[in-house]
DNA sequence: ACGTTGATGGTACGGCTGTACCATGATGGT
DNA sequence: ACCATCATGGTACAGCCGTACCATCAACGT
């Protein structure tokens, strides 16, 4: 036999390809010859590891979801050990918000699939409900931790806050997209809620732009 | 010379029928044949009056974001005469959420557009920015003058609180799309959040489905 | 009345796309 | 040492897409 090669560290390597590609002229335009050339691979190497564009393409969105929660979760572990809750669900937040060339990539190329697979059933199927439950569970179950720390504002409905702030983010990742909003008004509106849902570090308006560099009052 | 034709009327006829089947069958899914086949014409007569597919993509959009806000309007004017501000204002966003078959069509096509937008720069300067900013204004001034007639909570921030409603109901519009959540519960949390916007109707929290069929304490 | 001009139909062409087929190194088991 | 087999390259094919070209019919101005 010839040189065995890891199959799917091949697959791997053509998929953020094809992801690198989409982010760059968009899901739609992407060809597998498109692919090949940015794999550095010939087309027939992407045939040979993908049978068909569509499995391509289901590959491709299972690993963009995947290499999305890495980028979260890293997200979270550069908040410090043991980080407050409220840290932990912005970091959330703010690593789906396309502040930076990966999370633009993630958020334009997710969406592409998202608009995808309300028309195409094949990849309907895939992990566009799983995926994003997922992610709702985790910022209602951060948000519920906190609020049994009496950490947050009394009568606050843990998911419904959750949900409402991955739609926030979702929405306000979109406009900064198009080029509507910028990213930083984007995060002042994120800060806004968190503040609204989180008790202590002062009053919930108008606290801007200025990071409090003075301790709240003492808890 | 022959029958002179509005040809205003038949760019808007083209156009309806892009928007259907794009909503039918995604918009990176319509040729120019497909089009003409839904308005009823021939590939020849999509040509003439649109010179080129650019050019009948971009007009489409032009309509697509026209429709909307006619649709808006008329949700808004539904809400009967001179409505309360929250009632308007629920109006506009509920407007703006897929639960019909229309919202259905609108939301997708308009987000395949604004995906488009990100990579092909033809269709980026066009009304990505001033759409949305005009609806964001729009409901920043409902919120605006409901402040001032003091029936909102106090020290509420009215554009800020546009910008969450409009990103909210966006994010969750998509949501419904891909089936992650039904209509109603969307509907439900952007209640929450009205609720906790606008004073008075009772408390902001777990009136949940039940309507209130009685009316509430005399303004 | 007639010819110029707008509206429409049909069709062909070049390019691109996904897929299939054939060929050929390279390598490990026997 | 040899051959089966994995990995890879090149290329051809059918189909679709947007666009361009040519033809035709109808009607208004003169």
């Amino acid at each position: 036999m010839p040189k065995r090669v890891d199959h799917e560290e091949r697959r791997t390597q053509i998929a953020e390809a094809l992801v690198r590609v989409a982010g760059r002229c968009g899901l739609h335009a992407v060809g597998m010859r498109d692919v090949a050339a940015e794999a550095g691979v010939s087309l027939r190497l992407v045939q040979y590891y993908f049978q068909s564009k569509e499995k391509l393409l289901h590959y491709g969105l299972q690993h963009l979801a995947e290499r999305f929660g890495e980028r979260a979760a890293a997200r979270v572990r550069a908040a410090g050990d043991d980080p407050e809750p409220r840290v932990m669900v912005e970091a959330v937040l703010k690593a789906s918000l396309p502040t930076d060339e990966e999370g633009r990539t993630f958020h334009l190329v997710y969406t592409s699939y998202a608009v995808l697979s309300v028309t195409d059933q094949a990849l309907a199927a895939q992990s566009f409900i799983d995926k994003p439950v997922a992610a709702e569970d985790a910022v209602t179950g951060l948000l519920q931790k906190a609020q049994e720390a009496h950490l947050t504002r009394p009568g606050m409905d843990a998911r419904l806050e959750a949900i409402s702030l991955l739609a926030m983010a979702a929405g306000l990742g979109t406009s900064i997209l198009v080029g509507q909003r910028s990213a930083e008004s984007a995060a002042a509106v994120l800060d806004h809620h968190l503040n609204r849902i989180f008790r202590g570090n002062g009053h919930d308006k108008a606290l801007s732009t200025t990071p409090r560099s003075a301790p709240g009052p003492a808890h």
